[in-house]
RNA sequence: GGGGCGUUAGCUCAAUUGGUAGAGCUGCGGACUUUUAAUCCGUAGGUUCUGGGUUCGAGCCCCAGGCGCCCUACCA
């Protein structure tokens, strides 16, 4: 009665949630807690299978165990009653409950009380049933936990937009939603245990920040009521990781969210994990070489294998050595003509309007091959492939090529035709910086909002001198959808949907 | 941003030409002491995403909007 006082609009519900919120007010005038705070479990389900590996059928084991899950599955008899319970790691055992050991009180209980979904305890002996399944036959059962909505049917797929705005639900119903998360888990402990063995130091670097710079990308805007000021979510820690390495860190790693105002798709989202990392006296070569191999631990220490299982069932192989590609190469092999950084910007349209690519007159060179490359390469790349030498103009955070003119020391990993990471050789001249970032301000002032900013004060900790280093960035999402084939909204597990 | 498709019971989906909105599972009532998505009998469950319009009559046609998906363009 009080419940329906509290929680008016009782009556309007769905039947299924009214019966369940009347269960826990029966359950409540009863004296039952329907919400223990505490319940004397001495066994995990897993805890219980490990132990009982290859019972014999209608074994007997004289061992009482205490246990608690979720109700799955419900196989209700007159005298006798089946049921699944599953525990987090996704671990099910099943549970019988007979009126001769548990009394026909608590059998009725059990059988007006207990729904789909609820967090039910179980004490009892370990015994298999006939047919051989390891089970506990009760002598008590409690209520652990009363769920007031029903589950989903548990052998149809669950409509996607509900799988990822109640994560929760998917979580619930979806063992390959749980494996993700583990996975995830995983990968991220892989890549912090790559760099440890290394001898990199993880730091944490300012996601309000009160320059926009790093990348070339839109950022979110903020503002701090406490300072005045409007402030950007960051869409790149390289500014700051560059810093650390002038200030004498010169292994350095973060990992961590980048926020950019741009479209979501498979691949992108407006928030994403980052790894970033810094060494001192690597080149664009010797990173290259360690993103493989943090690749290739990550894939070894989660799924035991370098030829790693997509989703659709067909193997990848991120083994070995990957196969290392010339930007303008490539790109002269596929136009059929060759392409220099000398190329002028009217052939480079022709070749485009050759090829059909629509592409925006107002780009220049560097835009115009890279957007070309896209277009004509990128999409035939499958296996782990480095896309080297950049031009210089739109990499304005990256070194001159050591011999190549008009060429950036930069390469791109692609696997399954998306970029996966990227890595510099880092420019750390301040004086040739300076230019690059003032001429990212002139784009910028002309309108372009992903220019960056000029960072005073990052020039300035260049002109201490930092160290002839390599950077690299690599997007956790999409390195955990080149390792199981998913888009990138199965890899977060809480990705950005509208309200309802 | 542009185009296309979708939105119906708790969940997954039907509904012919515009003519009483259905099924399976779930739920509810009953039977059943070895089930595995248990089975059997009975039964309930709807503001058809929202707002307007056309029509004797709209889940269906028209207009506007929300949300989602696909294609397309762009960023990683």
């Amino acid at each position: 009665m009080t419940d329906q006082q509290q929680s008016p609009g009782v009556d309007d519900l769905p039947e299924q949630m009214r019966v369940r919120r009347e269960k826990r007010a029966r359950l409540l005038a009863e004296g039952t807690e329907p919400y223990p705070v505490q319940l004397p479990r001495t066994h995990s389900l897993r805890q219980v299978r490990e132990a009982y590996p290859d019972l014999a059928p209608d074994a007997t084991t004289g061992d009482v165990v205490a246990v608690a899950g979720r109700v799955l599955f419900v196989r209700n008899s007159g005298k006798l009653c089946f049921t699944t319970l599953r525990e987090g790691d996704g671990t099910e055992l099943q549970v019988m409950l007979s009126r001769d050991k548990v009394g026909e009180e608590a059998l009725a209980a059990w059988k007006a009380d207990v729904d789909l979904g609820d967090h039910v305890f179980i004490r009892g002996e370990v015994i298999t049933s006939r047919r051989g399944e390891l089970s506990i036959l009760a002598d008590e059962w409690r209520m652990a936990a009363k769920a007031l909505r029903p589950l989903p049917v548990s052998h149809k797929p669950l409509a996607e937009e509900t799988r990822v705005r109640q994560r929760y639900v998917d979580l619930i119903m979806r063992g390959q939603a749980r494996d993700m998360v583990r996975s995830r888990a995983g990968v991220v402990r892989s890549l912090r245990e790559s760099f440890h063995q290394r001898g990199f130091l993880e730091v944490e670097t300012p996601m309000l920040q009160t320059m926009h710079g790093g990348a070339t990308a839109r950022p979110f805007v903020t503002h701090s009521n406490a300072f005045d000021i409007d402030l950007y979510l960051r869409i790149a820690p390289e500014l700051y990781l560059k810093r650390c390495v002038v200030g004498g860190i010169e292994k350095v790693f973060e990992i961590n969210r980048n926020f950019r105002n741009e479209g979501s798709d498979s691949t992108h989202s407006p928030e994403f994990a980052m790894l970033e990392f810094y060494e001192a006296y690597a080149t664009y070569d010797t990173n290259a070489v360690m993103t493989r191999e943090l690749v290739q631990e990550a894939a070894e220490s989660v799924f035991g294998t370098q030829v790693v299982t997509l989703h659709d069932g067909t193997e990848y192989d991120l083994s070995g050595e990957w196969t290392t590609l010339s930007m303008y190469e490539s790109l002269s092999e596929a136009l059929g003509e060759e392409a220099t950084p000398e190329t002028p910007v009217e052939l480079l349209r022709k070749h485009a309007q050759r090829v059909g690519a629509e592409l925006d007159p107002k780009l220049g060179h560097g835009k115009l091959i890279e957007e070309l490359w896209e277009h004509l390469v990128s999409g035939q790349l499958h296996a782990p492939t480095f896309v080297r030498d950049f031009p210089v103009e739109t990499s304005p955070l990256t070194r001159q090529h050591r011999s190549i003119p008009g060429v950036a020391e930069k390469w791109d990993l692609y696997i399954r035709g998306f970029e996966l990471a990227t890595g510099y050789s880092e420019l750390v001249d301040p004086v040739v910086e300076r230019e690059r970032l003032t001429e990212q301000a002139r784009l910028g002032a002309a309108g372009d909002d992903e220019a960056m900013q000029l960072d005073e004060d990052f020039l300035r900790a260049l002109e201490y001198g930092m160290p002839p280093s390599g950077g690299v960035g690599m997007g956790i999402d999409r390195l955990l959808m080149a390792m199981t084939g998913l888009g990138m909204r199965e890899t977060i597990l809480f990705p950005l949907v509208k309200p309802e």
